[in-house]
DNA sequence: TTGTCAAAATCGAATGTCCGTTTTATTTTG
DNA sequence: CAAAATAAAACGGACATTCGATTTTGACAA
């Protein structure tokens, strides 16, 4: 009975995971504590574990909601009757990431690669996360091929894995210099493929 | 005079830092107490913290040991009056990571990303690292514009930042996934640049 | 509508543990 | 034997989490 509305539940939620995000971010993930989540949302602790067991729990839920997104996106993607360029593909993944880098949160990225590493709790999810982008970029290398935008020789796991390889380091450069544009990308990826 | 020979103190200097490298692979930065170095180590509070004002320098003192290393390499490749083709440039590379893996420390990698992003105190250190690393991609792509390896109206800063982009992709592979070989990301590199 | 009540939601002080570092004592070194 | 090197206990602080107190909520009766 008395019971708050699901929508309550859910802002609730949102509003923990937004301002755990901008902590993260901002400080590391064990440089924040809960008290600062619990000042960042404006909530106190009560209520925070009312909505999350733990602080490695919040982290994942985290990591869950971007997987969800990302699978929307790439299943966007695939799901067209032609695959776009290639070009357009990388466009698509470095938009993205200028979105989250205007959020001043992509050095959350570099650290789920380094809790994917070692923590028992989140990387799992993490992982998880890694492997659906990867299968990703090898869906992309097995419908260029039948698509005839890829030698039929090619080694389509290969040539996914390898473009999934080249993600890492933009947002990387991204994160810590601020100074690799997409276009620099795309002029980097061109003047490599060209003949000489 | 009673002073322990300078053999000594870099043979404990090292067996601080080993013991650290190991502990840190394993459990993460954080996740490691001093505790563990000690008793990783087999010495006391004492004595490493005679080595180390602190946790943080111990991080530091890895990274600049593994700068040092990286730059000795660099400058051999660079060093030789032609470049090798770019398929030895990464086998190189390659072959380093499988070092790092075979020392079961190649999460360590991923680590030093994230602290990069955020940590005031070694985070400059490893992104004076990772420049470094960056510059050394570009100088090989201006060298191999200059030998005719590369198009001479290609831009050798961009082609450098995206040979550099790959780097991180395949090593994140390797400490996730273990399973992308060097032999397949030649094979995808290849299959990338085949013309159809 | 309004008032009431019990359950849900939130609060925030308190708890106990863990961890980096310091300090003091002991051993080893030249 | 004196100074350096190491050992080991102890400290102080920070942190994640818990728990009783308090407020808010919505169902329902009047």
């Amino acid at each position: 009975m008395p019971k708050v509305s699901d929508e309550h539940l859910e802002a609730r939620r949102r509003q923990i995971l937004d301002a755990a995000t901008r902590c993260f971010a901002r400080e590391g993930f064990h440089g924040t504590s809960m008290q600062d989540i619990f000042r960042e949302s404006g909530l106190s602790a009560g209520a925070v574990y009312r909505y999350f067991p733990g602080k490695g729990d919040i982290v994942e839920a985290i990591v869950l909601h971007k997987r969800e997104v990302l699978a929307e996106h790439m299943a966007g993607v695939l799901g067209q009757a032609e695959l776009p360029p290639l070009e357009e593909i990388f466009a698509g993944f470095t938009e993205a990431v200028r979105e989250i880098a205007d959020l001043d949160v992509l050095g959350l990225i570099p650290q789920a690669w380094a809790l994917a590493t070692y923590d028992p709790v989140v990387g799992p999810a993490i992982r998880g996360l890694l492997d659906t982008l990867r299968d990703y970029w090898v869906a992309v290398a097995v419908r260029m091929r039948a698509e005839g935008t890829l030698a039929p020789d090619a080694d389509a796991v290969a040539v996914g894995r390898t473009l999934f390889s080249m993600m890492p380091g933009f947002i990387l450069q991204n994160a810590l210099f601020k100074d690799f544009t997409p276009e620099e990308f795309q002029r980097g990826i061109t003047g490599l493929r060209a003949r000489v």
